[in-house]
DNA sequence: TTAGAGTTTCGTCAGTCAAA
DNA sequence: TTTGACTGACGAAACTCTAA
């Protein structure tokens, strides 16, 4: 099972990506600078062992920041090796949800919509209800969504279901369990399988939309690094020219 | 213009996990 | 134990691109 590198990715992930969505995240001090030996100036050690000092606005201090991370990163792994072992399989064995990701990116960042659970919640409601009581829906697609029937794009797959022709007449019993018919069950169950592939289908449809969201967090992150990682060489070739023409 | 390949989108199923 | 939410995998349909 390779799920277990997972959680330390998607912990250090997470924190990238919320940095990733806000530009100016490289401006936030970093959470301990070992190198930094006074409040304006760190220390960048050369390859040949000496070091230089480097005004702090120099982006040299961001691979602090990196190295921090993997260090929590490790003391993470660390602290899940003597926790027990409920917990560590909590952290191991799933992922964060994108909904919660990208939950945690909204209130990073207002430009990121967050999702109204309950909204979603009452439309659902909403839905189950109005496909309880509709008096005679011709198809449970016509009558919950509205989605269908504005486009008049029903896929074919859902029209030949061996569901959809099933939803008419849908009737609560007054004691389900009890006293119900053999058609009575048959059209709770086929009541049961509608709503819940409704709520599966809406579900897929977030999940997409989340994954979309997250990918492009992502993507936004690689430019920002790669671009950061371009200065980073740069400003160290310019540091080696400084102690050469110095050594000399 | 069109046939076919490649890509994208969508619904469904199955499996996992957390909460009740 | 049951239930609901979430998400990867799969197949089907729609869409796009390209060579003939």
């Amino acid at each position: 099972m390779d799920t277990s590198v997972s959680p330390e990715l998607d912990s250090s992930f997470n924190d990238s990506v919320t940095d990733g969505e806000d530009d100016h995240s490289e401006d936030s001090p970093p959470p301990a600078a070992p190198l930094q030996v006074s409040p304006g100036v760190t220390v960048v050690q050369l390859c040949d062992g000496q070091t230089v000092q480097v005004p702090q606005t120099s982006v040299i201090q961001s691979p602090q920041v990196q190295t921090v991370q993997i260090a929590r990163v490790a003391e993470l792994q660390h602290d899940e090796s003597v926790a027990d072992t409920q917990q560590r399989r909590a952290l191991l064995s799933r992922r964060p949800s994108y909904r919660k990701i990208l939950n945690e990116l909204s209130s990073d960042s207002p430009a990121v919509p967050k999702i109204d659970e309950e909204k979603m919640e009452e439309e659902e409601e909403e839905a189950v209800s109005s496909a309880a009581s509709a008096p005679a829906p011709t198809s449970i697609y016509q009558t919950d969504s509205g989605q269908y029937p504005a486009t008049g794009d029903i896929p074919a797959y859902q029209l030949r279901s061996p569901n959809s022709g099933l939803s008419h007449s849908i009737v609560m019993a007054a004691s389900p369990g009890s006293m119900q018919s053999p058609s009575h069950h048959t059209e709770n169950i086929t009541r049961k399988r509608e709503v819940r592939l409704m709520k599966n289908r809406e579900a897929a449809r977030e999940c997409r939309r989340k994954k979309k969201e997250y990918v492009k967090c992502l993507e936004n992150r690689v430019a920002v690094l790669e671009n950061q990682n371009k200065t980073l060489i740069e400003e160290l070739k310019a540091l080696k020219d400084i102690y050469c023409h110095k050594a000399e």
